[in-house]
DNA sequence: GCAATAAAATAAACAGTGTTTAATTAATGG
DNA sequence: CCATTAATTAAACACTGTTTATTTTATTGC
């Protein structure tokens, strides 16, 4: 069997990511491989190889489309009331959503990628997007072109992404709740703006 | 060759931990395994497994040690002045220590375990040290037994885990200096405590 | 419609991985 | 010195990512 056309190629590049997914859902990135994935399409690896040059570029662009699912979930669910109810809805939002999919969520933001792999346009663009709904939430506290807010925004970015790498990997430790971080982070944040 | 008496399990143990961390700082995590280790020190695998029930065991027994030695860096560097140069102080230490180590760090933050794995007393022992750091260098905001001391070191921690999580592995995205991030964070605290 | 070309998919291989097993050898206790 | 016990190995299993040559099909030009 050779040169079938079953698929398109998008089609089949879709079908690559959707099967990934699902391992990556089920099993954990873990357990993610270029045949598994195979088996499950009803392809052979080399063909894998065809669409991703490599596993590090199959998770990437699942990854960029999970970042992607985050984006349109906080969307529009955190625009109201004073900037610290945006954030703790933004935070809350993100941390709800990382532990509806740990799996996808521990891809995102565990595997570690060769140093040399250049993350896509697309991919950095989502974070972009991301960071924009920080910005967006704490936006009141600024005039505009303040770089402040950019400075800002990527502090609590991190502070975030701390809150939630810890918590989902289990290593927050005893005692320590997200939520609780969260409130926390929002009003230490809004407090030093008074 | 077997049962040979080269050395006590002790030193078998530690010969296991250095060579781990040899790989490990030279090629990375991801390029460290069993095998390997064992061709550096002279012996075959199974050996390995007598010491560690499994790499991720191996791989936490090394962590537990990175921590410390991070702990002991910091210890005593950071004790001088207003909380906010604690904070900052401490804070550049953290982020300079994962900069110069940056694949043991790696290891430290990166690592997946599986969802079961049970993190050793030891190991809890030395993030709480750390935590401890924290706790010191903003102690004089609290009176003893203050609940919310515990709670602004987790939320700090977690700001600066967020931090150097993205800075090590190059997800600070464009712009953003790890330093820069770290000194907002503390004047940002510091200021919400007026 | 048919031959030449280009493209997609496969099969097979390579060198590695974590982990487990039985067999072997050496040190130890009597 | 001999039986027992414990440490070490060798070998195997079922995987992994990735690359290669080969096959088969679809597309193109005539």
């Amino acid at each position: 069997m050779a040169r079938r056309s079953d698929h398109t190629k998008d089609e089949l590049r879709k079908l690559i990511l959707v099967a990934a997914r699902r391992i990556t859902v089920e099993k954990g990135v873990d357990a993610l491989s270029a045949r598994k994935v195979a088996v499950e399409i009803g392809y052979t690896v080399g063909t894998i190889y065809q669409y991703f040059n490599s596993m590090a570029a199959l998770v990437h662009a699942m990854n960029e489309k999970t970042l992607s699912a985050l984006f349109e979930t906080c969307h529009g669910h955190t625009n109201e009331g004073d900037p610290e109810s945006k954030l703790i809805a933004l935070g809350l939002e993100f941390v709800s959503y990382a532990n509806a999919h740990t799996n996808e969520w521990t891809a995102v933001i565990g595997y570690r990628y060769k140093p040399d792999f250049e993350f896509s346009e697309a991919y950095q663009l989502q974070v972009a997007k991301l960071l924009g709904l920080i910005r967006e939430s704490i936006a009141e506290f600024y005039e505009s072109n303040d770089g402040a807010m950019l400075e800002d925004a990527r502090m609590l970015w991190a502070g975030l992404y701390g809150v939630f790498s810890l918590d989902v990997s289990g290593r927050l430790g005893a005692g320590g709740s997200a939520e609780a971080i969260i409130r926390r982070l929002a009003r230490t944040f809004v407090k030093s703006k008074d």
